[in-house]
DNA sequence: TAAGTTTGTTTGTTTAATAAACAAATAAAT
DNA sequence: ATTTATTTGTTTATTAAACAAACAAACTTA
C-alpha cells in the first residue's frame, strides 16, 4: 500500500533516466529527453540532481547533426565498487568488480575444511583482500553479495547446505558487523539467474530459467521481469523433481529425483565406473570424448536425454522464453545440446507451438559471483538516497 | 519505461483508496486517512473525485467515538455489471455479476456439438441472456470474461482446444464487434487461480497454484502476486510433466504425464474398468466410498498418491503459500486429501521446512466463471478514466 | 553573411499532496 | 448544565516536481 507524493515521482524518473544512461552513455541531455519522453526542463534538472551524487558525469561535447554541439552525459561506473563471493562446494570465488560489473580483481580458493568455522576467516581474508583492490571513489565499496550453494531463506540466512551441513547461519549479520556495508546473500542458482540476466545470456529476458547443473541440479527462476523466490526463498529445488515416481531413493525423502539422472555428479558417476577408475575428471573425459570413445560419447547423450526430460518438464512449466545452462562440462562439450535438444523436440506438447530457446551460460564460472555482485549494485541504484559515508 | 507526473500520483493513490474502501467499507474518511496514511485533505480531494465517477457514495453518518460523527462511505458495487462465461468441454456456464463479484443470474448449459461453429450463437444468446438480467446502472455491462479449456496466448487468442480442437479462433474480437465492450479470455486454469486468489480460498496469497483437475490437469500460477502468463500464454501445463520418463505415452507427445496417473478422467476410467462397467459416474462413485467398498477406496487411494506426486514437484518448484484443489470428486470426497498429504509428507525436502497449506477449492464449479469476470472487474477498476457510454 | 537547427537553461504555470488552522459535532468530566 | 477534550472533515496557504514556452548559445548550411 505505498501511496505515492512528489518524491516519489522525482525518484521514478530519476532511476528511469539513470537506467537509459547507462544502457546508451555517452549520451545527450536532448536525446535522453526524447527517449523518456520527460520534457527537457526535467532532464536539465535530473541532471544536477544525478552530478551532484557523482552517479554520473559530462565529458564535453559530442557532434553536432546541424546545430549546437551536444554535451555528452556518462555513467560514472567507478563511483563506487563491490565485492561479490561464490561459496561453492570446494571452493571460494571472490571478485571486485565496479558499478556495471566489470572485474578488476578476482580471486579463487580451494576447500578443504567446509565446515562454517574452518570457511569464516579464509571468507573474511579474502573479502578484505578484494576491497583493498579498490580504487578511491566517492562511495568506496558499497556491499558485499555471496551467493551461496544451499537453502536461502527470505530474511537471507543460511537455512541449510546439503553438503557442508551449514545449518542457520546468519552471515548477513556477521559480514554487516564486520565490514559496515550493505551485505546480501542469496542461493547459487538465483545468483547464476541474475547475472545471466543483466550480464549474460538472458540480458533483459522477461522469462528466463537459470538451471546449474553440477553435483545436483539447482535452477533459477526469473519471471515477470523479476527474480521469483518464493514464500520462503525456497523456490528451483528442481533438482528434486521426480521423474520416475518409482525410481531411485534420493537423500532429499524423494524417489526418483531429477539430479540422480542428470547431474554432472551421476555423469562422472557413470563414465569412472564404466572406465574401472575410482575417479575421473573434467579433462579425462573431454579427452575420451575427442578421441570418440562410443561408451563414453552414449553415456554423454544419457547425459543430454535425462536433462531433456526434465527441461521438457520445465518448458511445459513456465513456457520460459529463455533457458540458460550452466554446465562446466556441456560448456566444454557443446555437443550434449544436440541430445538434450532433440530430447525436448520429441516430448514438448504438439498442441500449441512453444517458442524456447536454449543457451550456454556466458557467464559461465561466473555466473553467480558476477549475479551476487549484481544485487549489491542494483540494491545501490535503487537505493533513493545514497546517504553513505565517503571512503 | 513508464515515467511518473502528478496525475500519476492521482491515480495511483486513487487506487489505493479505493482498495481499501472495497475491503473495509462502510468506512469513513478519517479512517481512510489513517489506513493508507494520506493526509485527511487528499482523502477528502480523492472521496469527491470517486464519488463524481459513481464508484462509491455516502449513506450517511456512523457511530461517533467522543467527536463529531463520521460520514459512513461505501463502494458502489452496482455501478457496472459483468458477465462471466466458463466454456468448459461438455458445458457452459454464465454468470451475471456486480462489481464484486457477487452472482445475480446464472445458467448452465449442455454442450451437446461441441464444434465452434456450432457454440458461436448459443454463446452468443447465452450472453444476451445474462446481460438482460443486469438492472439499470451507471455504467452498465461493463465487459465479458471468458475462462476457457484450451490454449489462449497472450493476445488472447485462442490457439488450440485438445478436445473441441478448435484452432485460432479470434473470440475476443468476435464479442467485441457484437456487444462493444470490453472481452477478456483466458485460460480455464488461469481465471480459475484468478477467482480463488480474489474471491476464494488463497484470497490475497502472494505466490499460491491452483490445480484444475478434471479430464486433464491444468495449472493456474500466482507469483508475486501476479498471475503468471507464460512468454507465450502457454505456462501451467503441468498435466504434461512426466512423472515417469518412461511411462505411458500421451496424446502430447510425452511419456509419462502427470494427468495420465491423476487426471479424474483416469481414476473413473479404472473404476469402470474394476467395476466392468462402461461408464462411471460421480454419484456412483460416491456411493461406493460410502458403503466402503474396498477396491474403489484403493483406487482413491492411487489417485490421491498419484496427485502427491506431481504436488511434491509443484511444491519443489514454486515454494508456494499455498495450493487449491479444483476438482468435483475430491470436493466431495475430501477423504483424498489424506492419501495427497502423506505422499507430500513423505516425500518432500527434509533439507528445508517448507511450510505450505493444501485446500480444497471454495469456489469450485464457479472458480473459472468468477475469475472470468474479475479480470473484466479489475479491468474496469484499473481504467484510470472511467470514459464509457453511461448504459 | 544570413537563415535555420539543435541544445540546454530560464521563467512562469499547473497539479496534487501536505501542514496547519478551523468549524462543526459530539462524548465525557465536572 | 457547563466545560473540556476529541473527532471529523473542510479551507487555506505552501511545497515540489513536471511541463510548456520563450530564450540564448552554438552550430551547420546555403
Amino acid at each position: 500500500m505505498n501511496t505515492a507524493d512528489q518524491s516519489f515521482v522525482k525518484i521514478h524518473n530519476q532511476k528511469i533516466i539513470l537506467d537509459q544512461l547507462i544502457q546508451h552513455y555517452p549520451i545527450s541531455r536532448a536525446d535522453l529527453a526524447k527517449m523518456t519522453s520527460l520534457n527537457k526542463a526535467t532532464i536539465s534538472s535530473q541532471t544536477v540532481s544525478l552530478m551532484e551524487k557523482k552517479l554520473i558525469y559530462e565529458i564535453g561535447t559530442g557532434e553536432s547533426s546541424g546545430g549546437r554541439k551536444p554535451v555528452m552525459l556518462v555513467f560514472n561506473k567507478t563511483a563506487g565498487y563491490v565485492i561479490g563471493v561464490d561459496l561453492g562446494i570446494n571452493y571460494i570465488l571472490t571478485v571486485l568488480t565496479d558499478l556495471e560489473g566489470n572485474i578488476l580483481f578476482q580471486n579463487s580458493y580451494e576447500i578443504i575444511d567446509s565446515s562454517y568455522e574452518a570457511i569464516k576467516p579464509i571468507l573474511i581474508e579474502r573479502i578484505v583482500e578484494a576491497a583493498q583492490g579498490a580504487p578511491e571513489s566517492p562511495y568506496g565499496i558499497i556491499g558485499i553479495g555471496v551467493g551461496i550453494h544451499g537453502f536461502v531463506n527470505n530474511d537471507q540466512t543460511i537455512v541449510f547446505t546439503p553438503h557442508s551441513k551449514w545449518k542457520d547461519i546468519d552471515l548477513k549479520i556477521i559480514l554487516e558487523e564486520q565490514f559496515h556495508c550493505t551485505v546480501l546473500i542469496e542461493n547459487e542458482a538465483n545468483a547464476g539467474a541474475y547475472g545471466e540476466r543483466l550480464f549474460g545470456a538472458i540480458k533483459n529476458c522477461s522469462n528466463g530459467i537459470f538451471l546449474s547443473i553440477g553435483i545436483g541440479i539447482g535452477v533459477g527462476i526469473i519471471v515477470n521481469n523479476e527474480l521469483y523466490r518464493g514464500t520462503q526463498g525456497f523456490s528451483g529445488e528442481m533438482g528434486h523433481m521426480s521423474i520416475e515416481y518409482n525410481g531411485k531413493k534420493c537423500g532429499c525423502g524423494n524417489t526418483g529425483c531429477w539430479e540422480l539422472y542428470a547431474s554432472e555428479k551421476t555423469l562422472f558417476e557413470n563414465i569412472s565406473k564404466l572406465k574401472g577408475l575410482e575417479h575421473v575428471t573434467y579433462k579425462q573425459i573431454s579427452q575420451l570424448i575427442q578421441v570418440q570413445n562410443m561408451e563414453v560419447i552414449k553415456e554423454l547423450d544419457r547425459f543430454g536425454y535425462y536433462l531433456g526430460i526434465g527441461l521438457t518438464n520445465i518448458i511445459n512449466t513456465f513456457n520460459p522464453e529463455a533457458i540458460v545452462l550452466r554446465s562446466g562440462l556441456i560448456e566444454s562439450n557443446p555437443i550434449v545440446l544436440n541430445s538434450i535438444q532433440n530430447t525436448i523436440s520429441s516430448r514438448i506438447s504438439q498442441y500449441a507451438h512453444q517458442n524456447h530457446q536454449i543457451y550456454l551460460s556466458q557467464l559461465s564460472r561466473k555466473a553467480t559471483v558476477l549475479g551476487a555482485a549484481s544485487f549489491v549494485i542494483e540494491h545501490f541504484l535503487n537505493e533513493p538516497d545514497h546517504l553513505r559515508l565517503m571512503k
